[in-house]
DNA sequence: TCTGGGGTCCTAGGACCC
DNA sequence: TCTGGGGTCCTAGGACCC
């Protein structure tokens, strides 16, 4: 087989510089990415993390996913701007309409990567050329800098792309995986998270390249199916093909951190209602129904509990999501302070590949929730709100994108 | 000091059956 | 006192990603 030529982009610091775009676009004057700022959560809701932060901030030691309390305390100076998933969405579609122009094996691996497979589409040309044609073009024609990870498969794409930033390209083929990757921390390798590394440590494994020298099998006895990965990856083997079929959910959730904790389990149901009304929402909007409900709540001690059950029929009906909720709080909730609820539904399966047979026979509610749906959808999801509502409404903010 | 929200996949243990 | 063994399915929790 010939070798794949692969590539992966990934927007430098994608939410501030697409804010940073955004705001120079309207009209301001600062170019937000120049000075110690970050785009975070909102700290009255509790929600306040950093979820990206400019090369400055970089330098006072702020990091993602830190409470943006600390990062103040690390600099003074530091300006915070809110997340606008809208504009994130507009900024990532220009990108992916730009790759478009060179193939349309692209996968879109997250709101701010892509995976483009050039294999049948270099004509002649080279794959590094194209590389730095893309990390220029996106500049010019977005404002915003990428890099470029090149190499023959997905994972040494993406493992080049996370090398020196901003603005670069690079390469890492297989001849280069001892040279180039074998001496960074272990914890670098893509899918070696936190709880891993000290494990590793105490095998004595502290690089990449430490892992990649260990035999195969024995990685696997202390790490199971996670075990093949990790030696498989640490030795720059992936097979993956990019995958450009945009997958329908196996699940689909809506959580929210309360803006105060609550005890009260009428209140927690009001939320435990709304989410609800998100989620079955979303399903209907991919035609697809569910055979489970998950139930997820999170108290004041950041301890999680999730219970799940089946519906009694598959569907995507609010009120028969609604009333297994409320079945699964009442045997879950046991009295104390809750900081987060979550609701869930898992085992989707396409409405129209189902027998009539496991459906509902409820032509009234489905027609209630299309007709409500209708309205969601040409006005925006928060027109549409029960009496009463309107606070936990507030709370529970719903989705304004529409679907197709 | 205060700690998001959206997902996917894996695993251990219990229930149940033969 | 000793109390199978294997398979399947389900659930809760946890690991990882962005």
């Amino acid at each position: 087989m010939e070798e794949r030529q692969i590539l992966h982009v990934d927007v430098n610091n994608a939410f501030l510089s697409w804010t940073a775009v955004h705001m120079l676009k309207n009209g301001h004057s600062i170019d937000i990415r120049t000075i110690p700022s970050i785009i975070g959560g909102d700290e009255e809701r509790r929600s306040g993390i950093v979820l990206a932060k400019s090369p400055i901030a970089k330098k006072f030691g702020i990091v993602t996913g830190e409470p943006i309390y600390f990062a103040r305390k690390k600099c003074n100076r530091l300006e915070t701007y809110p997340a606008n998933f809208e504009v994130f969405k507009f900024y990532s579609d220009k990108l992916y309409d730009l790759f478009l122009e060179y193939t349309d094996q692209i996968e879109r691996f997250s709101i701010d990567e892509c995976f483009l497979d050039m294999t049948k589409f270099l004509n002649g040309r080279k794959l590094i050329d194209v590389a730095y044609e893309i990390n220029e073009r996106v500049y010019k024609e977005l404002g915003f800098t990428v890099n470029v990870g090149v190499s023959s498969n997905k994972l040494l794409a993406k493992m080049a792309s996370d090398f020196e930033k901003p603005n670069k390209v690079h390469t890492l083929y297989e001849y280069e995986i001892e040279d180039k990757m074998w001496h960074l921390p272990v914890s670098e390798l893509f899918m070696i998270g936190k709880k891993t590394v000290p494990k590793l440590f105490n095998l004595g494994i502290k690089t990449i390249g430490d892992l990649a020298r260990q035999d195969k099998e024995f990685i696997v006895r202390k790490f199971g199916k996670m075990g093949v990965m990790m030696h498989d990856y640490a030795n720059g083997i992936d097979l993956s093909p990019v995958n450009n079929i945009i997958e329908k959910p196996k699940s689909i959730g809506n959580s929210v951190t309360l803006p105060k904790d609550l005890k009260d389990e009428e209140e927690i149901y009001k939320i435990v209602l709304a989410l609800c009304e998100q989620v079955s929402y979303r399903l209907r909007c991919h035609d697809l129904v569910a055979s489970t409900v998950n139930l997820q709540l999170r108290n004041k001690d950041f301890k999680d509990i999730s219970h799940q059950k089946p519906l009694s029929y598959l569907t995507s009906s609010t009120k028969e999501i609604a009333k297994t909720s409320k079945e699964l709080l009442k045997e879950m909730y046991k009295g104390e302070p809750i900081r987060l609820v979550g609701v869930r539904v898992d085992n989707l399966q396409e409405k129209d590949e189902v027998q009539m047979s496991f459906f509902e026979n409820d032509t009234k509610q489905e027609k209630l929730d299309s007709v409500l749906d209708g309205l969601k959808k040409k006005y925006g999801y928060s027109s549409v709100t029960r009496a009463g509502e309107l606070d936990v409404k507030e709370i529970v903010k719903g989705k304004e994108k529409k679907m197709k």
